[in-house]
Order: structure tokens, then C-alpha cells, then sequence
DNA sequence: CTTATTCTTGACTAAAATAGTCGGGAATAG
DNA sequence: CTATTCCCGACTATTTTAGTCAAGAATAAG
């Protein structure tokens, strides 16, 4: 997993497809003319997220593009997914040339990293975002408990 | 916040570090034969950690790099922030040319998503790594209780 | 039917970030 | 003195990101 800002670009725009979009398609031209991000990347963006299955496309006059599902059940990991291709695990991939399975610890403990932050991810949606909640872990760690935070 | 291979470079070097660094220093012409890390690439990420205090350094033969504290207490999101230098806020800060604060608010969403990242990657220390504990949050959530997984 | 609108696709390009390389130093243990 | 190691700045190649451009297909509205 990666965060970039292109994955933030595609939560952007999604988000402002769960906001403006009712029950009329929204154009990229709409999107890009509030969200100030270029039309011809927003075109990329969105090939990604239809092939993905998380928006539908209309064409012609009226058309644009509608979440697939409702906001609460897309959720922000599928985006950053979809749009930002995970990462090439580079060397030790069952080669056997990790001596003393150090290398392999390095690259699983990474993985599992990123599998962790993908978790999280997997429990924000956009409805959450949109109601203006978002779900965080606790920062004192005061046994854990999850708390549920204002986004501003 | 951002997660690159960069950071993984980097958390990978300094468990490194951790696991191999006992009263004397490790130099980067070691890590770099065992993780696979060019050892120009590597001074360069030490000498950020070094700036940012998380390591120590000592010249000369017998030399090299020992960890700033105990690895109990450096955490993964130091490391990160230490060589992934943030983020530029790009547009819309202050300047008052967002119409209807749309988007500021997902700025700020951004913004407050990558924080709930960093604090989460700031309850894991490098002697967690080693232990082979991570932290991460329960996957259905069932009233959202932290559990201990193992990392490979 | 015509036309403007909008998505769809692929190829191309500029700019930035990433992952290095290189060479010269300065400190220091032996 | 010398080999080892950190230190530092400049340079370079590759990849990724962000964006442009052009041609085309679908379709709603007139």
C-alpha cells in the first residue's frame, strides 16, 4: 500500500461524487472545476475506478459518473487501491537468497505493515466522511478503545 | 504523511540496527550487505536520522551507527517522518479561494486520515519488530478492542 | 438527423521524486 | 601512518506523478 497524492485525489473526487451526486450522474467537468484538479487526470483517475467497479458511467449530455454503491459502503482503502497500484515486491521473493531469513523478515514485517494501515483504511468509508466522523484509535492507548473523533 | 519504499528502506535499516547493534556500533557497509541497500543511499538516510537524533555515529574503524535510544522507544512513524519529508499542502491554504470551504474540507480530511495513520504507526516501536509484535486494530471491529497479532 | 455533451482510450510529455553514483573530505582506532 | 568509517555535496539515471493532446463512441436534446 502507498499514500500519495494521487490516492488523495481519487478520495477527493469520490467524495465529492458522494456529495454532489444525487440521484443525477456528476461529470468530471463538475468535479474538476471544484476540486481544481486537471479534467485529463481526472479521466485516468476514473478509468481506474470503474474498472474497479466503485463508479458507473453515463454518457452523452446529463451524463457523468455515480458510486457504484452508497457512500457507506465504499470505503476509503478500496479507493487508494484502486487508483495507486500496489508496490512491486522487489528482491527475496522465495529466491532463497535471504541468508538466514533476515531479508525476509524485513520484507514480511513491511508487509504486514502496510496490511495493518490497509485495515484501518478498510473501516473509514465515505459516508463516515461525509457525515464529517472518522474513526480513530485512541492516542493514549488507554486500553485501546477505539474513539470516534470530529474531522473538521 | 506518506509510505514509500523510501520508509521501508529506512525502518528496515534501523531494525537493522536494532537487532544487530549489541554495545558496538554497526556500520552501513554492514547493513548494506545484509539488507541489500546501496551504501551511498544509506548515508544519505543516516545522515537524516542523525539529524533528527535517532541515531548516534562513531568514526573511524570499529565504527559506525548504534540507535539514539532503546529500541523500545523509537517508533516506526519517527523513523518515517525522519526520512519522508512531509507533504507539501499544495493550494487552499489560507488563501481564501476555496468556494463554499469545500476544499478545505477535504484538505482537512487529508490531512486528519494521514494523522490517524501516523498515531498509529507511532504505537509501534522497533521493539515490537523485534519481538515479533505488532500492533494492529481488530478487523471486525467487534467493539473496536486493540489486539496483538504476530508478524511473520 | 444533427449537434453538443460526456465518457473512453491511447499515446505522448514535463516535472518531480526516488534511488542511486561519485569524489573528496575529516575523524580516529590500531 | 594507514585503513576504516562517517560526512557532505554534487551529479545522474530511472521511475512515478501529473498533466496534455487527439481521436473516437455513446447518447440526450432539439
Amino acid at each position: 500500500m502507498k499514500l500519495t497524492t494521487r490516492g488523495r485525489y481519487a478520495v477527493t473526487a469520490m467524495l465529492d461524487l458522494a456529495i454532489n451526486g444525487g440521484s443525477r450522474p456528476v461529470s468530471l467537468a463538475d468535479i474538476s472545476g471544484r476540486q481544481e484538479i486537471s479534467l485529463s487526470y481526472l479521466e485516468q483517475l476514473f478509468a481506474k475506478l470503474r474498472r474497479e467497479q466503485l463508479v458507473t458511467s453515463a454518457r452523452g449530455p446529463g451524463g457523468g459518473y455515480r458510486l457504484a454503491r452508497s457512500g457507506a459502503e465504499i470505503f476509503v482503502a478500496e479507493i487508494i487501491d484502486a487508483v495507486d497500484e500496489s508496490v512491486d515486491v522487489t528482491n527475496c521473493q522465495g529466491k532463497g537468497n535471504c541468508h538466514q531469513g533476515e531479508t525476509c523478515l524485513t520484507h514480511h514485517l513491511w508487509e504486514d505493515l502496510s496490511g495493518q494501515i490497509h485495515d484501518f483504511l478498510s473501516q473509514i468509508s465515505l459516508g463516515d466522511l461525509m457525515d464529517g466522523r472518522g474513526r480513530r484509535p485512541s492516542q493514549q492507548m488507554t486500553d485501546g478503545i477505539f474513539q470516534t473523533l470530529s474531522i473538521r
